[in-house]
DNA sequence: TCTGGGGTCCTAGGACCC
DNA sequence: TCTGGGGTCCTAGGACCC
């Protein structure tokens, strides 16, 4: 049996499953704002009780009061003619097309249907890897059909159960890996699938630009057109040496790989996170002594709010660290690491204080951070130190009673 | 009216230990 | 006394992805 990997990605996910709500609005301009949690809660609200015939087939003029530093999630395919797509600013995506309608991300709403096309993925084949909420890897190769068509009977038969239990369509690629299979999954969106064989790497591949490959971001890709290297083909014309001096051990030779169509990673059932963060950008740059009581406040709710993500998660870190973005778009890190784990808020606030205080903080900020990292298991932590659970019920308290006012 | 938020992984230098 | 290597951990920054 030859290995057959697929890749399912969910067409327009967070525009689609707004529709669903919405159906009048199909086949409209819509786009999905904003990533600011706090606006996109204001947005919907203002929608409210409305009729959805009186939500106006503009809706931007409601940016007045939507202060706007958000970025599109996702754009309807009708919205995605006029340019108008994933990460660019809403601002700007009223411009190219003022007619669009502008919809607040509905987070519950997003995760239910999340859940529900993998749990009917997972029903039907269940070797499958979660690559955030619309995408997934799936291993086909043992499964009923798997090979059939090389994969194309599998991947129409989930493609289906998906449309019939939740209205949303997805587009699959089939592949000898997960390289490869990401690709196909693009070749034919929306709700389409693709195939990909071992032998069609130069028809279906090669001609594609380096871009395409995942794990090829602007940068990289910049500095292969520098070199000349355009399309997959051309990366796939220089010699490994050639890659590695250019790119160094590491990414010279993973990409001598791709672009032969080479990847060897596993489909991974399972992962355990790395680290947990809360990061705001503010309506307006503050300033560090001017706006200190504000920064404060925001400070401490970042502090707060990640502690109570690893405690609903049932995680305890040691790496705490802050992150924070310049008016003009420069970002530092400071991180501290402890010879205890904690998820404690005071203690995740007094630490984060400190690395605060590494900082230059002449400059007005647009954005905070906070992050803690080097997670493991609060269960596990607890049962290999006796006086974990001791530690976490009762945060160090002589560290805490020094907690200065802000930095 | 520029450019969200939540992640992972890699690199590279320095400290420290053997 | 000088030189050296390997290994691990920590920190900061950056590329990339969804």
């Amino acid at each position: 049996m030859t290995r057959r990997i697929a890749h399912l990605d969910m067409d327009a996910f967070y525009a689609s499953v707004e529709l669903l709500r919405y159906p009048q609005l199909k086949g409209l301009p819509v786009v999905i704002g904003g990533g600011r949690r706090s606006e996109d809660e204001a947005l919907r609200q203002s929608f409210e009780g409305q009729a959805l015939s009186r939500i106006p087939v503009s809706a931007f003029p409601l940016l007045k009061n939507y202060t706007g530093r958000g970025v599109i999630t996702t754009a309807t395919y009708a919205a995605r003619q006029f340019g108008v797509g994933s990460a660019l600013g809403l601002m700007k995506a009223a411009k190219l097309c003022p007619q669009a309608i502008l919809l607040p991300v509905d987070f519950t709403e997003i995760r239910k249907y999340s859940r529900a096309f993998k749990d009917i993925i997972l029903d039907i084949a269940p070797l499958m890897e979660d690559r955030g909420v619309d995408e997934v890897y799936i291993d086909f190769t043992d499964i009923p059909g798997g090979q059939r068509e090389g994969g194309r009977v599998l991947a129409r038969l989930i493609q289906k159960t998906i449309f019939e239990q939740t209205g949303l369509t997805c587009s699959v690629g089939v592949a000898p890996n997960k390289l490869l299979a990401k690709m196909a999954s693009e070749f034919n969106k929306p709700n389409g699938i693709s195939i990909v064989h071992e032998g069609e790497l130069e028809a279906k591949i090669w001609p594609l630009a380096c871009r395409k490959i995942n794990g090829i971001g602007p940068k990289a890709d910049e500095k292969l057109r520098s070199l000349g290297i355009e399309t997959i083909a051309q990366m796939a014309a220089q010699e490994l040496q050639w890659l590695i001096d250019h790119f160094g051990q590491k990414t010279g030779a993973w990409m001598y790989d791709a672009a032969r169509g080479q990847d060897s990673r596993p489909i991974v059932l399972e992962s355990e996170p790395v680290s947990m963060s809360r990061e705001t950008s503010f309506e307006r740059d503050l300033h560090a002594v001017r706006d200190k009581a504000e920064l404060g406040e925001l400070f401490t709710r970042l502090c707060t709010q990640v502690a109570a993500d690893l405690q609903r998660k049932g995680y305890v870190g040691k790496t705490i660290g802050i992150k924070l973005k310049y008016d003009d778009f420069k970002s530092v890190t400071r991180d501290q690491t402890l010879d205890t784990y904690t998820a404690d808020a005071q203690t995740i606030r007094q630490v984060a204080g400190q690395c605060l205080k590494r900082v230059p903080l002449t400059q007005r900020l647009r954005l905070l951070g906070v992050r803690v990292g080097s997670l493991v298991k609060a269960s596990e932590y607890e049962l290999n130190t006796p006086a974990g659970a001791a530690e976490l019920a009762e945060p160090a308290i002589d560290l805490i009673s020094k907690t200065p006012q802000l930095f």
